[in-house]
DNA sequence: GTCTATAGGACGATAGAC
DNA sequence: GTCTATCGTCCTATAGAC
């Protein structure tokens, strides 16, 4: 008994597993409390560190909650890049996705909605700080206008071809997938988000293909 | 000057008027910072109070929540009998809409929509706590859990006459709503609720009347 | 109805040893 | 990379005087 854990059960871990671990954790704890509700205790606690070994990784609080943010995009953007079947190399640009023949509006919202389907906790740490966000003192304030400014204009894009007024299906089709997702983020039992999402496709964009 | 503000500039008021300001404050407030991010330090510094004052009035910080979410329910069931010219005796019953002829899932949306453009600080309320109370130990989140399920069965009654899958269209009226508003309150300057809402009716429930 | 005083924690962050 | 120790601040709530 050499090898692992040989100090009081506190691993240590090797950098980029240790940091993995902390947004991992991070993530789970801001889409239950917030993070005004969020408390440095209990990130490092889920980590089995202390508060000072905690800050060393991420610096401050806020620092933590940039962190999260900004490796949930990275990811969001190597997966749906795969499901519409994208070349890897530019994963992270959205805007790409306009220009890409074949894609529009449509298609990329039922990838989002059956990516989201599968993993309530993210969708819970958008929709919390999302609204929590509003605040123009909230560490991620910019960042979430940025994100809804970036998304109307995409969105924009990929219905230009779908109807007379892509601007205003694109703040509809944002709307509904926001407003569907707390209704099931509510009620995981009463509603299942794939289908739900498939009958407001069906209101908004008109019947299936 | 002997009657008003008479001890330094803490105004003594009569209960019904202190208790109306401890509930606009934090109205304000828990709009700002969520339930969470709310200090009595500060709710007690907006009223002119010290925080055991403030206690005196509410009991405890959930208290103070309750208090604010009963207010607001009367509040809006009032106007909302108002707006669509209901008798006024028993204005907190939405389920009574349900059964008053002439009134639908369209007009009640209209009236709805037309007041919350009136009142961001309040919309922004429901915004930030309905997502923050989706925590199951939040102290509102009872209260949104019944919140959307009557709210869904109250829209499901006005949308019958309208069309064949009232449930769905429910839902989905609600998600746009809740939607569109998040849209608004992140960049009131681009968007105008109304107008948002009235093209989003067009798209729910087909062309005008 | 409002105060002073205070209990009793939890918070984020820093300094410095190992 | 992680620790111990500690600082200073903020928090909700209670007890009891006025």
């Amino acid at each position: 008994m050499s090898s692992a854990t040989n100090r009081r059960d506190r691993a240590r871990l090797p950098g980029p597993e240790r940091r993995r671990q902390i947004l991992d954790v991070t993530t789970r704890l801001v889409a239950e409390r917030g993070f005004w509700g969020l408390s440095m205790q209990d990130v490092a606690d889920g980590c089995g560190l202390t508060v000072p070994g905690l800050l060393h990784h991420v610096g401050s609080k806020d620092g933590l909650l940039v962190a999260v943010l900004e490796h949930r995009d990275a990811e969001d953007g190597r997966s749906l890049a795969a499901q519409l079947g994208l070349r890897p190399p530019e994963p992270a640009d959205w805007t790409a996705l306009a220009r890409t023949p074949g894609v529009d509006l449509r298609r990329v919202c039922a990838a989002l909605v059956r990516r989201n389907a599968t993993q309530p906790e993210i969708v819970r740490l958008f929709a919390v700080l999302e609204a929590e966000s509003l605040a123009p003192d909230h560490p991620a304030h910019d960042y979430f206008a940025d994100r809804q400014a970036k998304t109307l204009d995409v969105f924009t894009e990929l219905a230009r071809p779908l109807c007379d007024d892509p601007r205003t299906l694109a703040r509809q089709a944002v709307a509904m997938m926001d407003g569907l997702q707390i209704q099931w983020l509510r009620a995981p039992a009463e509603t299942d988000l794939v289908d739900a999402w498939d009958a407001a496709a069906a209101t908004l964009f008109g019947r299936p293909r």
